[in-house]
DNA sequence: GAACATGATTTCATATTTGGAATTAATGAT
DNA sequence: ATCATTAATTCCAAATATGAAATCATGTTC
């Protein structure tokens, strides 16, 4: 109702419902209609009918009088409300896996910190998924899609998993020269990849292992220090072991075979409008996956 | 848009929307909906959603601080406006016709203003039909039916039309002894009934005369001025006439006929909400020719 | 007096909102 | 851990609002 009476202000001060049709961007069926339905809740003619000639009621100038500035100050405060809540400063609660943000994606927190210095970023990293909901995070970033309907995601990109072992570990236990080899190895594995989906893509080959852990942790981190202590081979996301690849702690094993991609994805719960830091921070992922990060 | 944030104000003053949905008896799924769509017109999420826990966002409170006062104030002045507006204190503008006002219905517009001190009767008086919409009347009393669909209309009894001329008028010129022996009389006519649908009730005959007024004047007190004076035989309104055939200055021609009922309506322009004045006067009007007048 | 322009209203097909019922989720009691 | 209750959301048929176009009314111009 308080509607169509900011409306009847307005046909009050256009004088006519053509002009305050205009000014509204309404058909004028739709002025007449909401006038009329006014004047029907409240039980008064509020307008004098004619065409070409305007005038209020009685009852309309009262009513007139009382609301004209009320309805002035919703419109003033509309306009300064729309100024304030796109500001963007205030806290931003973001839930990420702790290896992949301590490691691959250290440099992009610390770039959207220096970018956004007015956005007090909450990191809250953990290797377990945490619920976005139970833990109030305005945006996640997650490993592997998610399955709850009650969230949004967007792709990132992908990680590629491969295998990997120390030479220390490999010179004294030999390299497995193919799949069925890996059975005599000690495999250390995480949670998150129970079966490795490999894939040969030279050989245009697929092959489902079920590997016979003899360590399993849910971290990952963890399991990359075990491999480096020459403990066995895992199945690792570059992200966590392409420097040690780099710097030769670790070795490729089986190179022409890499696991399951992990793709990454911006999360947010179903329902939710993002505030605009969220929708910075998505937007600033998004755009350095494409640009920094090339993955896939 | 306003009546969703005085839906938003609602909620959190119940803190929750099924509470509100209750406090304002709307179902709990509109109230659902109606939030979702302020939240998506102004971009941004006002309320934490979790069952049994209620919270605002940061935006929300800062939404609810700003709006909450105006809401209040919206309300109050709905709730002052509401009495006020019907209050009878005021002019009404009435249409009505000249001889019947002041003749038969002259005790009712008397009492009507007794009744209601605070109401400024304005009645204009006519013999001609004026527009209701162009004099700007709130309300008319009018004979006869109105044509005009821009016109609502409440009949509120009949007004017999009978036969009159004076004793000296029959005395010289004889007295007619059926329908057909009124051409030999001279007949005074008014605009209004140009033809007679003449009726005996006691027969159950009817007979339409379409007389050859000798004399047509478009005012019936004036006509029945001119049948007081001698001058002839007309079919006037019982309303008109009832006084003189009691004190014998007319007498009734033909007393078994009679004319066509005169009905009489309230009348007001459709489209239009009528004042809580005019509404008193309709009501006056409808009861005193119920209680007062018997006419038909 | 006719024609035209403008303001207001109505018609009717279409679009949108509504609300009852069902579903999902969270919390408290047992 | 399970169940009942309450809160919030979604589905879908029904109800209502909308808006383009047509219509009506009034004032101005020729």
């Amino acid at each position: 109702m308080f509607d169509d009476i900011v409306l009847f202000v307005h046909i009050v001060q256009k004088q006519g419902l053509a002009s305050a049709a205009k000014k509204l961007d309404l058909p004028a069926a739709t002025v007449t209609r909401r006038l009329q339905r006014l004047e029907t809740s409240i039980g008064h003619q509020l307008i004098h009918r004619s065409a070409r000639q305007f005038g209020l009621t009685q009852e309309g100038e009262s009513f007139y009088q009382s609301y004209a500035g009320l309805v002035e100050q919703f419109e003033q405060t509309r306009q300064q409300l729309s100024g304030e809540l796109n500001i963007l400063a205030g806290s931003l609660k973001v839930l990420a896996p702790t290896n992949i943000s301590t490691g691959l994606l250290q440099p992009m927190w610390s770039g959207f910190i220096k970018t956004y210095p007015d956005i007090k970023l909450e990191l809250m990293l953990s290797n377990s998924v945490d619920s976005m909901l139970s833990s109030g995070a305005d945006i996640a970033l997650r490993i592997g899609p998610q399955e709850s309907s009650m969230l949004y995601q967007k792709r990132l990109g992908s990680l590629q998993t491969v295998l990997v072992a120390t030479s220390e570990y490999l010179a004294i236990q030999g390299e497995p020269k193919s799949l069925e080899e890996l059975e005599l190895h000690r495999l250390i594995g995480t949670n998150t990849l129970l079966s490795w989906s490999m894939s040969n893509v030279m050989a245009s080959k697929k092959q489902e292992l079920r590997p016979r852990f003899s360590t399993l942790v849910n971290d990952v981190n963890m399991v990359t220090q075990l491999v480096c202590d020459d403990l066995g081979i895992s199945l690792l996301p570059m992200s966590e072991v392409s420097h040690l690849i780099k710097s030769r702690v670790l070795v490729r094993v089986l190179q022409a075979w890499q696991g399951p991609n992990r793709d990454l994805y911006t999360v947010w719960p179903s329902g939710k409008l993002l505030s605009a830091r969220a929708k910075c921070l998505k937007v600033y992922m998004q755009e350095y996956f494409e640009n920094t990060m090339i993955l896939d």
